[in-house]
Formats: structure tokens, sequence, C-alpha cells
RNA sequence: GGGUAGUUAGCUCAGUGGGAGAGCGUCCGGUUUACACCCGGAAGGUCGUAGGUUCAAAUCCUGCACUACCCACCA
């Protein structure tokens, strides 16, 4: 794959295609049971069949994929399992508009076609998604794939619910739920979003029974659900309403008669302090409801319309709502009527406002449950990236409820419960005819009856999920099976915080109930991916970046390396269009910068190189010129770095070091320094050859997160390595540092000659220097090895800054007096090397009242800093309070700062 | 109503006790042959606000304002 191409622009889809094909032949994803090797684990938080690829899931997987590929460059066995999730009731609504633009509807079809219909749909377009992944690069091992409703995967669905079952954890009861009127469904209490709307605050007058032309006034903002009422409640406490408790109102309308009780939740500050209570249909009435013994009276049905309700029978519930009030009003019922802004429950599907209903449904008990996962996840069994989502598991933990796990859909685990419609023994009986069974039954058990039912309902999607980590490995098969033994618990889960709760809670809950053992020991939070605004993406907003648009445009490596820059700690990234043109053109930097150095790789150099690089480990540093033993420092302190922050998974981090180090540090500085020392023959190998070992060092740092483009790279010069061996980038160890002890002196001396050119450049800018005017300079410093040190690298100066020549002062030993057409510099080092003076000599060019302003500047920054100084050492507290190490660092500024600053006012005077 | 996070350059964000940083944008200058998807330079900030702790505060604490998200049964 040698094939850097003379191409100055690097054009990621030719490499990103043929480097795909390149992985495809070789399985490098795939992993076995290796009882020698640590497994390090990682389960996808599986994607939804229906979902195209966004912005979200690019995030997701690109992050986890960064995770496996360090962890596997690190030597670990990794495993990254792939699959989908069914997706409950998303899922069935995309099907079912499809099949409404084919003119049917699902009850059209029936149950058992439309199923049929929906695993067909499945089948062509379900693991579209997959695909997307592979091409992002995820290092999936794709042999593995599963998808919570197949055989595997269902097995442990039914097991759990069986066991959970038996266990006493599941029962079925009466309960207000959150109906979804369009969907047809209930939905957890987690699956309801809050959306804040204007409405009206109702007040309506209830005649007494005793007396009608007296009232008992509620308030209300939902008047339709008068037709249910059952009672009227006020607080105990409540004088106003004393004497009504205990007596009966006449329900307007439908002149039923109701009871008016008392009860704590009434808040006597609200409204007209007596609440009307309809139990079917409210949550707190409901349990006013069952206090008092009230009757439950439904009047809403699934779908939204009034029922039992005599002529409103049949009318939506909106509408029925303008109807009760105007009759109300007719009947000069409504007393008063004020705008109300209040929090309404809508479908976080569909955003269709909930209504609360009484139903029958299957439930989880999450106590006892809930309480496992608390302990664990506070005894530090589970660690949190970033930590603060500890606490906040914790906090839902602590304040569960109870699972609602039955949704009224199609699409999903059945409900393994059949009910025994004649119960013929007393064995049945004593069961209330429900047999629970994972098995197709066509007869009771119990009693050997044929008239039997399987319940209608199928479960929460979140259900399955919530068994994932451990049904994807055959638990519902075998749950003594070797590869989950080896594999379980995972590492870590890499997912967005919006379902913490939804799932990821739930997953540790189930993990520990049935296995014994969380599921990962770490969850890594990341943030939502929003616009630049920090708006979310929607269609409706036109705001989405699609990321396959991205890649087309700019490059999987760029999009990923956009994504993980972007990700700090647990916080929303917003992106822009822009960001990818950033990291398209981070690629192409690195891709000029490799054809630099391979195009000044001769045939005849290239064996030189290899063995200069086979003896680079047993170098020492003083073979260095100091402009290579910098970058290597530098390099050093890099690895140290990045090391450290995988550690704490600060991934953005790792992006913006390696984005500096590579562009600000290699190619601006030492590649820079690199051309100079490749124009003498005597260097070149030895510049060429470091250039190709960091070069390499820094494809391993990135390949992680940008790994077609670096794998590319690393084909085109790992023949330089002693690494034939390795067929792919990813079997090699990630970077190391060089083990070489550093000469500080070396370090300090480049970064002096850095300041120094830098300093020339800013004083040519400032006069305006055209570049074929190449002043002489003149350097005076303290001490003498420094400018020794310069002198000998003052070839470095001489072609960065573009400067004729340099002439170099001993302060205490030359004869020296400051040139007068002179633009001048005063750098402070160190305390043992002083200060060091610069003069570039302008002649006529000069403008010195320029000259004057800009030393003017100069002075008063750095006076400012200086006084600071002085201020500190003049405050005794400071001296007697302030760390040691602390006083002493002062201290040596103070002098150094007090040396630079009568200097420079000195020149400033004689100008 | 409760909780959490955020408020730093025009924009997007780093920085968690010792001289305010990056990228983009802006302005100035560049065919320095790896790269114009580039190079060099510059301007731009009383670090939301009011207090407090400390020798020292963008950084720690408290109040307030605004923003975002999560949670909650207030009709």
């Amino acid at each position: 794959m040698k094939d850097i191409e003379l191409q100055k622009t690097y054009n990621p889809k030719i490499v990103e295609e043929k480097i795909y094909n390149f992985w495809q032949t070789k399985k490098l994803e795939h992993s076995e049971i290796d009882l020698n090797k640590q497994p390090f684990v990682i389960v996808i938080p599986p994607p939804n069949i229906t979902g195209a690829l966004h912005m979200g899931h690019a995030l997701n997987n690109t992050l986890q994929d960064v995770i496996i590929r360090y962890a596997r460059m690190n030597g670990y066995n990794t495993l990254w399992v792939a699959g989908t999730d069914h997706g409950g009731i998303a899922t069935q609504n995309v099907v079912e508009r499809l099949l409404l633009k084919e003119g049917k509807t699902r009850n059209h079809l029936g149950r058992e076609k439309f199923l049929e219909y929906m695993w067909h749909w499945r089948e062509q377009t379900g693991d579209t998604i997959l695909m997307q992944l592979k091409k992002l690069g995820c290092l999936c091992d794709w042999s593995r794939t599963r998808f919570t409703m197949d055989d595997v995967c269902s097995k442990a669905v039914y097991k759990a619910f069986i066991r959970l079952y038996n266990e006493g954890y599941i029962y079925r009861g009466d309960r207000i739920v959150n109906w979804c009127p369009r969907c047809n469904t209930a939905l957890a209490d987690i699956e309801v979003e809050y959306r804040q709307q204007k409405g009206k605050l109702w007040y309506i007058k209830y005649p007494l029974k005793e007396d009608n032309s007296r009232f008992i006034v509620v308030a209300t903002v939902r008047p339709e659900t008068m037709l249910g009422d059952t009672a009227v409640a006020v607080n105990p406490t409540d004088a106003r309403y004393k004497n009504f408790v205990g007596k009966t109102a006449i329900l307007p309308l439908m002149n039923r008669e109701i009871k008016i009780v008392s009860d704590d939740v009434v808040d006597p500050e609200f409204g007209s302090g007596a609440v009307k209570v309809t139990p079917a249909h409210d949550t707190t009435d409901f349990e006013i409801a069952q206090r008092h013994n009230l009757e439950i009276f439904k009047v809403i049905d699934e779908d939204g319309r009034m029922i039992n309700v005599g002529k409103y029978t049949g009318m939506e519930r909106f509408k029925c709502r303008e109807q009760v009030v105007e009759d109300l009003t007719s009947l000069g019922l409504i007393e008063k009527v004020e705008d109300y802004t209040h929090n309404v429950g809508v479908c976080y599907r569909c955003s269709t406002v909930i209504e609360p209903l009484v139903s029958q449904q299957w439930f989880v008990k999450m106590q006892d449950i809930a309480r496992k996962a608390y302990n664990a996840i506070k005894e530090g069994k589970v660690s949190y990236y970033p930590e603060n989502w500890k606490e906040h598991t914790l906090n839902w933990l602590e304040n569960i409820k109870d699972w609602c796990i039955s949704r009224q859909i199609w699409w999903g685990h059945r409900i393994p419960v059949y009910y025994c419609k004649e119960m013929k023994t007393q064995e049945c009986e004593t069961k209330n005819g429900i047999i629970v069974s994972e098995e197709n039954l066509q007869s009771c058990p119990y009693c050997g009856s044929e008239n039997i039912v399987q319940d209608e309902d199928v479960l929460d999607t979140w259900f399955s999920s919530a068994l994932w980590p451990f049904s994807v490995f055959g638990w519902g098969v075998n749950e003594n099976n070797a590869e989950l033994k080896y594999y379980y618990p995972t590492q870590i889960l890499v997912t967005g915080y919006e379902i913490l709760y939804l799932w990821v809670a739930r997953m540790i809950m189930m993990g520990l109930h049935f296995l014994n053992e969380v599921p990962f020991k770490e969850v890594f939070v990341h943030g939502i991916v929003r616009d630049l605004h920090g708006k979310k993406m929607s269609k409706s907003l036109g705001n989405v970046i699609d990321p396959l648009d991205v890649v087309e445009k700019y490059g999987t490596d760029a999009l990923r390396f956009t994504l993980v820059s972007s990700t700090t700690a647990g916080r929303d990234i917003h992106l822009s269009e822009e960001s990818f043109v950033l990291s398209r053109n981070f690629m192409n930097k690195i891709y000029n910068m490799t054809r630099f150095i391979l195009m000044n790789i001769s045939q005849q150099d290239v064996q030189l190189i290899k063995d200069w690089i086979k003896n680079f480990s047993s170098l020492k540093t003083s073979s260095l010129n100091i402009a290579e033993e910098w970058i290597v420092y530098e390099l050093n302190l890099l690895i140290t770095k990045i090391k450290q922050y995988y550690k704490k998974y600060l991934l953005g981090t790792i992006a913006h070091e390696l984005y500096e180090f590579v562009w600000f540090k290699f190619c601006d500085w030492y590649l820079e320094t690199a051309k100079i020392d490749l124009q003498k023959d005597e260097r070149k190998v030895t510049t060429l050859g470091l250039l190709l070992v960091i070069l390499n060092k820094i494809l391993k740092l990135l390949h992680p997160i940008i790994p077609f483009f670096t794998e590319y790279i690393y084909q085109n010069i790992k023949s330089f390595f002693d690494e034939e061996e390795k067929e792919s980038i990813l079997n090699t160890k990630f970077a190391e540092e060089f083990e070489l002890e550093f000469d500080n002196f070396k370090v300090l001396s480049y970064n002096v000659i850095k300041n120094i050119i830098s300093e020339i450049r800013s004083i040519r800018n400032e006069f305006k220097l055209p570049l074929n005017i190449k002043p002489n300079i003149i350097i005076v410093a303290e001490n003498q090895k420094i400018l020794d040190t310069i002198k000998n690298y003052s070839h470095y100066i001489i072609r960065l800054s573009l400067i004729n020549d340099i002439c170099f002062v001993n302060k205490y030993t030359d004869e020296f007096k400051k040139p007068l057409h002179s633009a001048t510099a005063v750098f402070e080092i160190t305390k043992e090397f002083g200060t060091l003076e610069l003069y570039v000599l302008l002649e006529e060019i000069i403008d010195l009242e320029k000259e004057k302003q800009r030393l003017k500047k100069e002075i008063e920054e750095t006076e400012k800093f200086f006084i600071s100084l002085e201020q500190k050492l003049n405050n005794f507290e400071f001296l007697t309070k302030a760390p040691q190490n602390e006083v002493e660092k002062v201290k040596e500024k103070y002098l150094l700062t007090k040396e630079k600053i009568e200097k420079i006012r000195r020149y400033y005077q004689q100008l």
C-alpha cells in the first residue's frame, strides 16, 4: 500500500475506501476467549432499527471506538458487541405510517399478518445503521451482532420475566397510567415529557344537595373531567370548608351525588381550596379515592374520547371541554375564569397530551432491586465519568417507583402470560387462572382447559434493553456459558445522559439481580449534540447536520476528530459545519508533513535511515541537537499527559493536545528547523530518521481517534521500522515515552532561540520590513555558555527570522556600545543565566518614534507585573504564609524582571 | 416547587488558588516551494453580579440575575 500520492491535498474518500476494504479482509475486530489475556468489553447501546445514523449515534459510537482501540493497543483482548434494538412504540409507529401509505392499518391486517410485515421490514432495513457504523470505522465484532428480538435475546427476556414473576417481583394491578391516546399505549413516567402551556383555570360551582342555592366552588384546568368526578376534597385544616365535609354535592350536568371529603394533599392556598376528585383520570385523585373508598368512574376512553357521559359520549376530550364550559356557563355555574400556565405531560414520541387513565398493567416491584443497585454504586462498583452523574443516579434509585412494563402494542416481546377462562380445578383457581409460561400453550397446565388466551400486551422495550449486557452473551440460553463467564461484567458503558435512568440504571439493577454482578465497571456519560447555538438538532428547525453528509464532504476521520475534540466532561456539544473544516485541515497538514519527509528520502538513504531507527533506542540524547532534543522532550511530555487523560476518559482534551503538538510544535517549529538541518549532508540521516520516529509515534497517538488516516500513513512508513510483521497499526503498541535522559540546558536553550526568533519576526512586522531586507542583529548575554550555544545554532535564527548575521557579545568581557538605530528587546531567562538583550540593527529604516512607543508599551506591561511582584515581596504575610518555593519563585522573577525593566528604561531614555 | 450544570475575547469553548488561553472571525504582511485546507505578526477580556474566605481568587464559599437540562401529584 505504498502510495502516498503526489497531490498536495489529502483525499479522504479514496483513502477511506481503500483502508475500509483492507480492514474487511483482516477481521481485526474479532475476539475469542483467551484466558491468558484480560478482556476489555464494551456492549453497544443498541440503536433502534428505524434509525438512520444521526450525530448522536456518530458521537456515541466514535467515543466507544476510541476507547476500544486504545485498549486494544494496550494489549487487552478487546470485544465490542454490536446490535440493534427493536424499539417498541417508535418502530411500530414508523411501520404503521408506511402501511397507511398503502391505505392499510394494523387492524386491517390483524396481529399475525402485521407482525409478519414488521419482520419483513426489519430484514430489509433494520441493519442499515450497522452498515453505517462499520463505515465509521467501528471496531465491533460483527460476527456477534445481536438484536433484542432475536432468539438468544428473547430467551433472556422470557427467562427474566418468569423469574421475576416467580420471585414475586412482577404483579398486575390497577393503576393510573400515563396513556398516550395516539400511540394507544401506556407510558412509563420517564417517557412523559412536560411542557409548559398556557391554559385557563375554571372555577365551577357545585350545588349542595341539602340546599341547592349554596355551592362549593372547585378550580380546575380540565373541566371535561368533572363528568367523572366522584367527590370534592378539601384540606382538613381549612376553616372555610369545615362545615362542608361529610355533606353531599350534586355534580352538575351529570346530576350525580358526590361526597365532600377531607384530605391532606389538598392545598388550601390553591384556587378555591376545594378540589374536584376524578379518580379515573388523575393520579392524585386516584390516591384520594383509595383513601376514601370512592367510586372510580371512567369517562375518557383509550382513544381520548368521552364515554359513559350521556350526550357527551363520543366527543373528543378537548372538544368536550369546550362543550362542558359552554353548558356550565349557560347554567350560571362558572364563577370565574383565570389565565393559568401549567405543565402538561406529553408523549415523548409524538408529543400528544397524555391522558391519565386507570387500567390494568403489569408492574415490576422495584424497591428491593433498586436498593442492591444503590449499594453497589455507593460502594464504587460502578464509576461514573464525569462523577456527578453518580449522585443523580443514586437520587433516582432512592425515589424509585414501580416500573410499568406492559405496552399496548404488537411489536415487541409478548408478555408470556396466559389466562385460563375456566379454572376447573382448585389449583387453577388459587392461581387466579394466571399461567406464566415461555412455551406456546394450547391448554391450561393446571386444569387442562383449552379455553386460554395469551395476554395481548407486549413488554416495554426497555425491559429487553435492561438485560442487554448479558443477554448478548447467551444468558437466556445458558447462564453458565463460558463466554458469559469470560466477558461479563463488561468494562465500560458509553452513553448520553438522557437515558441514564431509562436504561443505564435498569441495566445495573437487572445485572445485579440476575448475575449478582454489575454489568459494567464504568459509565462514560457524554452530552447531547446540538447546533452552534445550543439548540437541539431537529428537522423542523432545519439545523440538522447529517453525519453522512459530513463524511461525504470532509471524510470520516474529520467527523470523528471533531466529535472527539468537542467532547468535554458530560456537557452538551455545539457543532457547526466549520468545525469539520478544521479537522479536515488537520489531516491535510499531517498528510503534507508526511509527504515532505518521504520526498526527502533518497533511495540510497533508505537503508541508512532504517539502521539509524533500529539503533535509536540505544542512542543518547547527546547525539541530538537542541531542536531534536526539544521536540523529543516535548513528545515525551505529551505521551505522559495523554496516558493520564485516557485514565480519566478526557478524550476531548486528548484530541486538543495532539492537535496542538502536531501543528504548533512539530510542524511549526521542529519541522522548520529540520529543513535547515536537511541541507547538511551529514545530518540528513539523523534528521529523517528522527522525523520518521516521531511521525510514527504521532500516528499511534492519533490512531484511536482517526483510524483510517493513521492506518494509511502508517502503511506508507512502516517499512522503515521493525514492524513489518504488523499488518495494521492497530496491532502495534500504543506510543510509549522515549527512555532518554534529557539535558535541560539544551531544552532551555532551544526555547530561548524560539523566543528570539519570534521577537525578531515581531519587530520585522512592526517596522514593516520587506522580506528582502535582512538586518544584522546583536545578542548580548551575561552567560558565556548560553551565548556559545546560541552561536552554535545561529543558522536557525538567521533562516527562520530572515536576518543577515548575528554578532554575539558577552556583557562582561566584550566592549559594547548600544547601537542607536536599532529595535531592542530584553528576555529574562533564569536566575542562573540572567537576561539577554537583542538588537535588530535597522539603520535608516527605523522610525524612532515607533520604537519609542514599542518600548513604552513593553515598559508599561512589564511594570504592571513588576509592581505585583514587588508588593508580594513587601508583604510580610506573603513571605511568612505562602509556601517557600512560591516565595523563591517570586524572588527570582522579581530580580529578573527588575533587571529587564531597568534595561528597557535605559534604552528608552537614550532614544 | 426541588435539584444539577453553565455564565471567560465578536463566536465556540479550554483553564479549578500564585503574571488571563486556544480555535474560528477581524486587521496587517507574505508565490519562505510539505501544506493558501498554508506561513508570519497584531488588535481584542474590570473572567455574569454583590459579598465573603485567603498572604494571594477566573479558580473556594454564600446570596442574586440570566440560560440549559433533570426531577416533582399541586388541581
